[in-house]
DNA sequence: ACCTGAACACCGTTCAAGT
DNA sequence: ACCTGAACACCGTTCAAGT
């Protein structure tokens, strides 16, 4: 299927070289055979945005599992989901991802945000700042990954050089702003970060917070 | 100055309708011109961010404010910045934001981080989780105003509108996808989420969280 | 030092036409 | 029902040339 296609080059090749043009190509066929099957671009993109929310798992709902857990567990399988299709949390916010699985996807998260015992109206802001610290999250990491493939190095490596870089700046060296990196591999740090806000989130919302 | 004229018509058409021919047409020069000044677009598009970045208040350190309120100054601050250049979010991961002004922003931000009593890898740990989701909330903010805009409604309007056409759908209405939506103006509620997620984190950071 | 013209290698998409 | 060819209105950028 054409969508698939689409998927397994944006896949590949990442979302700024993939075009109509060049997935017509890939299938061997002219450019403009692709608007057979599809309106345009973007109507092709949010297709294949729906085959990347149709990989995320539905966590189950009740069961034993606290709300708290329940919202961790959307986090994560989203940004596994993203992490797996970089391209995906680009355009993640150009489309209103109401395909079917991402209906399915959303449903599931407005059961589990019910279980927590927040006022309706909290529960749904509770939602959204999971979503919305997730999706910062993601995106930050997905373009620094992406950065770092560009230059032909890891993350840790495009660090390590734009730090010095910067440091030749004059004046910064003092200032601060360059700090100490711990010696933890990144991608153990990326992990620990994301977990510990979702811990500090997480944390506020149990206690009910009014303000702070 | 041509990174100024730049940030204006990136203001007044937004990202999608600016390019280097057109922002030359604006000069009344020719597109190639252009290159005399800046070596590519993603050059001058990083020097249209440090501009944003320049409109950004610094928080004062100390001075009797909590570090909570920093904080929350800063993600403050950098959403405005954000919301009066909304081209300025679709772009900011782009780029490694290392100009003079992005510069005195991010070491203002540290300078603050640390006055928490967090240790220090949980210091910056805590400043990139309110950032990343400032920049989240942003995004998504934004995003859904320029589709009202490009739709010639409000985002008030564009969610009735989508919620409608949702409920079409089989199968949508009995699954409770579809919340009921406060009467509130969205701006409002939009300005309180945004502030209760902040609540949220910084009340989680404060109690000191392990893990919940 | 500053700007131009012509050209190259790309885009997404319309429209009329083919099988 | 499915695909093509030619064309239109765009991009960013190189390179050699002008003043």
């Amino acid at each position: 299927m054409i969508v698939a296609a689409a998927v397994r080059l944006l896949d590949e090749q990442g979302e700024a070289k993939f075009s109509m043009r060049a997935l017509a190509a890939r299938l061997d066929v002219t450019p403009m055979s692709l608007y057979w099957y599809v309106a345009d671009k973007d109507d092709l993109l949010e297709l294949a945005l729906d085959v990347v929310a149709g990989e995320m798992e539905l966590p189950r709902t009740s069961d034993g599992l606290r709300w708290q857990d329940g919202l961790r567990a959307l986090a994560v399988t989203w940004r596994a989901a993203m992490l797996a299709h970089p391209w995906a949390v680009r355009i993640y916010n150009d489309y209103l991802n109401i395909g079917p699985n991402s209906m399915r996807f959303s449903a599931r998260a407005l059961e589990i945000s019910r279980e927590s015992p927040l006022p309706e109206p909290d529960a749904m802001a509770a939602l959204s700042a999971i979503f919305q610290y997730a999706y910062g999250f993601t995106a930050t990491e997905v373009n620094w990954q992406e950065k770092a493939g560009a230059a032909g190095t890891t993350t840790e490596g495009l660090i390590e050089e734009i730090t010095e870089a910067v440091l030749e700046i004059p004046g910064v060296a003092e200032s601060g702003v360059v700090t100490e990196r711990p010696k933890e591999p990144e991608a153990v740090l990326r992990e620990r970060q994301f977990h510990r806000a979702l811990d500090w989130m997480l944390a506020g919302m149990a206690a009910g917070v009014a303000a702070p």
